[in-house]
DNA sequence: CATAATTTTCAATAAATTTTGAAAGTTTAG
DNA sequence: CTAAACTTTCAAAATTTATTGAAAATTATG
């Protein structure tokens, strides 16, 4: 297999799993590319190789700086802003994972707090409302503090923790 | 708070939860007022409490079936079909993370072990990309390994590891 | 400052996904 | 077997989400 080859499988199955993890698939196609790279690439650049508009690139570009994962370039004597990915595995997963406790785990975990105070009226469902609300947000926090573990957490460590060989 | 008011909080929530992680509203929320009733529903009472149609009521209750997450029901002297949630937030997590894994985290892994057999020309084009794609196989065969883990876990000694109290 | 290069914005458009509803299919009771 | 109850399918419509491209804004250069 060819690198042009390669690289279009790569590209297209990481834009597939973004897009089943409700990521659109130009942004995950823009940080496949930026991965691979051994260079900073321009907005040109991306445009070129992805085949899309300018502003879909800035905006996906500016989204994944957002997220942490993409970082601004200056090179000397060039003008246009140039990008490159966080390309430590390990890294990459951790800034994706806090963030989307921070912006997905933390509300639900704001909101079962909130209905945690529905009216008791000893009817069967309100019981069973709480009832499963309460153990979602046990459940939550245990993942909560999971997730903080693991993005404080020393990559060898943590999945140390699953990975020893059986003797 | 009320009931009404409640539920209608949880299942929006809900909704929006499942849309950021890829699954679209209607099925999320099926899966909330089945999580939250006391007993099976019917299709005719999902449809009614999420005012959605007959069609789109059916496909979503098979495809959260289809999950391992719901259950169909059956009523001594009831024609219709009824149907009910995994209660057990512990074992919902289990089997979500199994199909996810089975559905997003294995094809990935097959198609890294696909484009590892670039042929090396020695750029430095082909030396990143390769670098990079072993680097991500090799943490998601360790993801993968934690899953199986998680899949297989008891409850409490998978977060116990992670939950102890300070001393 | 003027102007050229570059980036950003956003209304319009396109694409993808979800939803509907009615028809076809299936099952069950009598 | 027949008919009613119920479930499934799927083409069309609606909705949501992503993308384009050109104009506006910003920034750097001489």
């Amino acid at each position: 297999m060819k690198l042009p080859e390669a690289k279009e499988q790569f590209i297209q199955a990481w834009g597939a799993l973004g897009t089943s993890w409700g990521i659109n698939k130009a942004m995950a196609q823009i940080q496949a590319i930026l991965l691979i790279s051994p260079e900073p690439l321009s907005t040109e650049e991306i445009m070129e190789q992805l085949k899309i508009s300018r502003g879909n690139a800035n905006m996906n570009i500016r989204a994944l700086i957002d997220w942490g994962i993409v970082h601004k370039v200056y090179k000397t004597g060039e003008r246009k802003d140039f990008f490159t990915s966080e390309k430590d595995i390990w890294e990459l997963a951790r800034q994706v994972a806090g963030e989307r406790k921070r912006r997905e785990l933390d509300p639900v975990l704001k909101m079962l707090s909130q209905v945690a105070k529905v009216e008791d009226d000893q009817s069967k469902e309100v019981k069973e409302f709480k009832k499963i609300t309460k153990e979602i947000e046990k459940f939550g926090h245990k993942a909560a503090s999971t997730l903080d573990v693991f993005v404080k957490a020393d990559q060898h460590w943590f999945f140390g923790l699953f990975t020893r060989k059986k003797k």
